[in-house]
DNA sequence: CTGTTAGCGCGTTCAA
DNA sequence: TTGAACGCGCTAACAG
């Protein structure tokens, strides 16, 4: 059971010090005689001793923990953002705890981040109800959402402009000469697909004088097996293109079209908008939206970082640019 | 600053109990009378009170939580297998501290984990050296390698018989009539490759009397670009087929393949090893070894409840069953 | 069945 | 520049 083998006392006994001492050496207090700094280091060193850390969050009552919500960490977006949380987190030595929230028992997920004390929450994810937006609110640790939105947002974020995003690429697909244009999104209770991405593709619609068409909205979930089997209702909307809100639906989209004699871009073209290394994956490779993912997810812990250190923010809510890369999917 | 609004005090005052009976229903102690229980309870929700899993750490020496040591989250392998892992974890209601150790750092990695007071550890990674032996070996705390292997084995894993899973598809492709089989390994200095994928591949050379031929062996990294890149050297080299330990680099190799013309699988079949679903996004559609690394996962986590309840483990190695699936990238 | 009392290991005044 | 003493919020004997 002596898990903690050699404590903060033993080392001043040993060092002939008090535990003050200690502490201030291994907190790089300046307050220090060099000399006796020296003599504690070695003995730490000696000793192989090691602060405990839920010590020192219990006493300090900052545990130097982030938790992260992650609603997938299976899904290459969510994985590759929390890598740009992850590097960062680290150069600024906090740990993270990282919990699966499916979308679904997010509140109990924060709930149990909470209780551990963490100082910060990164959230990623895009439900985001009143319950849990009232916890996040009282609980007092500062919340930034990456690669994520809100619409009653209260917290800072960091995102890419996905309404301008997907408005452009619909247009480059009507430029194209397409009238219609299928959109397939993730699932409608998520803002982030109806409020954003769905309108910017409206956006692009109105624009030229295209009605919209219902018909034309296909939702499924961010998987490749969800994309596959929304192609053929896609093939028979009498849709000629797709824009696709998730890398792993348009790979299934892009492959049941293959699969089923359709000619991609010839007499169907797809475009994505993360730009995730699946898109390198499939042939012919999908055209994108240019998400900087890593960046986003850097950008977010390092405002959290901020937060967490009680400094104000610029801008509390970021967007990164993006771009677009044409690659065999599409035509342009 | 006052993060803990409401601590075990205020509930015991406001339900005219002592701290140690608000402790004894929170933990669900049954020595506590179901009048004062109900009481407590309703306090507790009255005022929204939540335990300190911190100062519970400190006070009970345990902290509930697992650090899992993953070498990239971004490689669907680990994160899949993460995802077994989450899920038990949640029902053993462990929390989880994730930590990305890129191979490298995985001593500094693991120091912080123990630092945090971790009751055990899930690792995945393939290089285990010396250093990090003697670290988790003197910590005491419980480690279970998960979809990982170590030579010296100490300590308890969950694996396939990846020996004989590379053994049976490299046979497969020796009955198809193929002399020259490459070998698309991983880095090198890892023992999962050295002393158990590539040995599989000489077993069934060796069962066959294939001469081995180092040239037919290609290291690189689990990544896409990687079997990519590999795909010009293994093309030149005169094989006439692919083994290869990773699904992403699988996908490179094949890729590289249909993209200059070699047709796959009459010209070069490709074989895989992880069953990912990397491997239903390629054309042709990868044939791979079945790995349940969802199982994987979760079975290594049940191990490691286990031996932090103190409990016998029957078996500390275990191998799940593996199969085979042909898809398209091979003619058997 | 319930309350009292020690700590858990460390940060942090406040004196010296 | 250093040390003594208190407390962070809770668990765990030990009494009663």
């Amino acid at each position: 059971m002596e898990k903690q083998a050699v404590t903060i006392y033993d080392v001043a006994r040993e060092a002939g010090v008090s535990m003050a001492t200690v502490s201030r050496v291994v907190n790089g207090n300046t307050n220090v005689r060099s000399e006796t700094k020296e003599k504690v280091e070695s003995v730490i060193e000696q000793l192989n001793y090691r602060p405990n850390a839920v010590a020192r969050g219990l006493a300090s009552r900052r545990s130097t923990t982030v938790g992260i919500v992650i609603p997938d960490v299976t899904n290459v977006y969510f994985s590759e953002l929390s890598r740009g949380i992850d590097d960062v987190a680290r150069m600024y030595n906090y740990q993270i705890i990282l919990a699966n929230s499916e979308e679904k028992n997010a509140a109990e997920v924060v709930e149990s981040l909470l209780s551990k004390q963490v100082d910060g929450i990164l959230y990623m994810g895009n439900i985001i109800d009143d319950r849990l937006r009232d916890q996040l609110e009282k609980s007092n640790v500062p919340v930034v959402l990456s690669g994520s939105v809100d619409v009653e947002n209260q917290n800072p974020s960091v995102n890419i402009d996905y309404i301008s995003a997907v408005q452009e690429i619909t247009d480059k697909l009507i430029v194209s000469g397409h009238k219609k244009i299928s959109f397939v999104s993730g699932p409608l209770d998520q803002t982030i697909n109806t409020e954003f991405k769905l309108k910017g593709y409206k956006n692009a619609l109105k624009n030229t004088g295209i009605k919209f068409d219902e018909s034309l909205i296909f939702a499924g979930e961010y998987e490749y097996q969800s994309g596959y089997q929304l192609g053929d209702e896609i093939r028979q909307s009498g849709a000629t293109a797709s824009v696709v809100v998730d890398d792993e639906m348009a790979a299934g989209v892009l492959n049941f079209m293959t699969d089923n004699g359709v000619k991609i871009p010839e007499d169907f073209e797809v475009v994505t908008v993360n730009n995730s290394h699946i898109t390198l994956l499939t042939r012919p490779q999908l055209s994108s939206v240019i998400q900087p993912i890593y960046d986003i997810g850097a950008v977010s812990m390092r405002m959290l970082t901020k937060l967490m250190n009680n400094e104000e923010l610029e801008t509390p809510e970021i967007l990164l640019a993006h771009g677009y890369v044409k690659r065999e999917s599409t035509k342009n």
